[in-house]
DNA sequence: GTCTATATCCTGATAGAC
DNA sequence: GTCTATCAGGATATAGAC
């Protein structure tokens, strides 16, 4: 019987381990820049694997998405839904709501203990690759609109385009911080700040956004 | 003499031929997906031309970057400079700090009349080119200490970290809003509203990150 | 400076033995 | 299911005529 901890030589599948060395490689290095052959060499696994698994790269990226995508989904759907139920009557304050919609892709406790995903989701949103932001917005879109919903009835005064244009503004920051985590580059904060939990990082965001959507619209009109 | 206009056969040099080709089609197509083959074609060239001029796929890259970049950031500097003398003693607002952050490389007037440059200037947040980000980042991070150095003028309460983070998630908004201006798929707000103008975007993107800014440190803490 | 033609390499994908 | 060996195509880059 194997050991039970998911380290690397431990071998489940090799359709896992592919899954695996590509959620890292495409995190790591972007997707366009890697290659079947470091996926199969980091998988321990034969180049011929890839297809005959997947059948193709793509097929294989949108596994590595859908894979973790749905769960993420699904969680941020539930947590909206009890954060309105918690709330009864009133609208839920936008905080709440927020961090609904956020928790999820920075914590990730669910499936997996490594963090590579969170910054191939930042990639997702970032990366041009066409095939891919369809897959992602697919499922994603939906999401997206049951929580500008949300926010609309916590914020009945903003006119619908202006919530439409936070949420993007919202999506773009969760995203960009998302990405660079622990990037090598000049961007990432805090290369001399003592390094910052998840869940920090997370109310330091959720703060700003959510002072960002009170904002009463017009105020800076030129 | 050939006629004064921009448009595309008139013919610069094939050097600016290339340049711009290549900045379009990087914003159009992604820069890892784009050949030499396409930048040489669409400029009219042939395809040696690239490697005559600029030696390298990478170094036409850095040089397609390097003319816009280094104008945005000098404007970015040169309008910091004028909100804080108009300021007086007093720290100028944040929406002006904001906003000659911004504006720069929302408005592009400088250099250019196409747009192109704006999503490929997203695009430069956002790419892993690993290479790119260097070169990007290089003379990016000395803008944003500046312009840190000014946020926390004007809003002394913040903590650094506090602000290098906001930093951090208003560059991110940035990034996104400008990388999907014109992108295809669900990302783009505004499918069925009523096509903005960048002017509008800028404003609705600075009321939105002021109050982000705003917002007291630890009001949000777990 | 610009072209044609080509060298060299690496990609994703496949055929077929085991 | 996994391997070896290989294909066909496209990439960057270069050599050398004009």
């Amino acid at each position: 019987m194997p050991r039970a901890e998911p380290s690397e030589a431990v071998s489940p599948d090799t359709r896992t381990r592919l899954l695996d060395a590509a959620e890292h490689l495409f995190a790591e290095n972007g997707i366009a820049r890697t290659t079947l052959r470091q996926i199969t060499a980091s998988a321990g696994a034969n180049l011929a694997a890839v297809n005959y698994h997947f059948g193709s790269k793509r097929v294989l990226l949108h596994e590595v998405f859908a894979r973790r995508i749905q769960p993420v989904n699904e969680d941020r759907l539930a947590r909206l839904d009890r954060v309105e139920r918690d709330a009864g009557d009133e609208p839920p304050p936008v905080e709440d709501i927020l961090r609904a919609f956020l928790t999820p892709a920075f914590l990730m406790k669910s499936s997996g203990t490594r963090h590579d995903f969170l910054r191939l989701m930042g990639r997702a949103h970032t990366e041009p690759t066409g095939e891919l932001r369809e897959v992602v917005f697919a499922q994603f879109g939906e999401v997206v609109l049951c929580f500008s919903h949300a926010i609309a009835r916590a914020l009945p005064k903003l006119p619908p385009s202006i919530i439409q244009w936070r949420l993007q503004f919202a999506i773009g920051a969760m995203a960009f911080t998302l990405a660079n985590r622990d990037a090598p580059g000049p961007s990432g904060p805090s290369r001399h700040t003592d390094a910052e939990t998840d869940e920090e990082v997370l109310s330091t965001l959720v703060e700003f956004l959510a002072a960002g959507f009170r904002a009463p619209a017009g105020s800076a009109e030129a």
